[in-house]
DNA sequence: TGCTATTTTCATTTTTTTTTGAAAACTTTG
DNA sequence: CAAAGTTTTCAAAAAAAAATGAAAATAGCA
């Protein structure tokens, strides 16, 4: 009996643990412009001892397969995952990767730069407009144009640079 | 006929620029996570040589009133748009403010520091839970913690000093 | 190889976010 | 201070994003 009530407690305070997590990731996640359901599931995994497999996430968080599997596979991407070998069962199962340095500089390389790219192309295609016209008042065009230019080379170095400071 | 021609030509590059400048920031807005509309706007007042009223915003973007007030008071609160008295009109005029660093800036006090604090209190309380409770593996979970703790104390450290490396 | 367990995909549904538009609330000025 | 012009607000509609669940694909085992 009151050994049944200790392990409820200890039950009771991990869950609590996983909760808060869950919200903490969550949060942090949404911030990145990451879905809900990417944020549970790492918030799951970040405070668990042991690796766990799809189905176990999925039903710890009430959430669909289809959505774990999503979720894992976004976050595997980011590297912010990794699976593990688990003796005696098929499933994969799975462990957060806990160095975020890694994980943000993932995010920036994937989520981030890919968008400065095309906003290169997108600048040279505004400057051949404003040449094309020499009526239009090219001072003040180009000077537009050349602050675009230094924001995305700035971007360029400053935010892989970024994930560099994060001393953690 | 010739001259005809030759101002059809400039409003037809002019047009080109505005466009590609709406794709731009409306791509870039929405990298922080902001609202289309929002990103149209500036994208229109970024290449704009006079101070614009909400109504030639309005329909020149082709969206509501209601829209574009809700946009321009984002914009406002990011400080990326300031308001501009144009004699003899009692519309409200706006124009861009063309720092990106201070609008960054702002984007992080007031859209990433609230996470922050709200993450500190949640990370107090994680901590509460494990040492309720003795019997869970203190060290892997005041580890875990630990880490979570450096992130967000380096997170904000770190971001409010990141507007001041744009060099822009 | 064939059988079963597991994972992925994707059309559909649900939820969330954004936009609209009309009414309310301001503001300016005659 | 009233009347017209302008801006904001907010309930409802529309659009976009995310989750579901069942079917398809893949992987592991006997």
């Amino acid at each position: 009996m009151q050994i049944e009530n200790q392990v409820q407690k200890i039950n009771e305070e991990e869950v609590k643990l996983e909760v808060e997590s869950i919200d903490f990731f969550v949060r942090m996640m949404s911030i990145l412009g990451l879905p809900r359901s990417v944020g549970e599931i790492y918030g799951v995994l970040y405070f668990a001892e042991n690796p766990l497999s799809m189905d176990e996430i999925s039903s710890r968080l009430k959430i669909s397969m289809g959505s774990t599997s999503q979720g894992l596979k976004t976050l595997r991407s980011l590297k912010a995952i990794r699976t593990s070998y688990v003796q005696g069962d098929r499933k994969d199962h799975y462990i957060a990767e806990t160095e975020f340095r890694r994980l943000f500089s993932n995010f920036i390389k994937e989520d981030i730069l890919p968008h400065l790219d095309s906003a290169a192309d997108r600048i040279s295609s505004m400057e051949k407009h404003v040449i094309a016209n020499p009526d239009m008042n090219q001072e003040f065009y180009t000077t537009r144009i050349e602050k675009l230019k230094r924001l995305t080379k700035a971007g360029r170095k400053l935010l892989p640079a970024l994930a560099g400071l994060l001393k953690i």
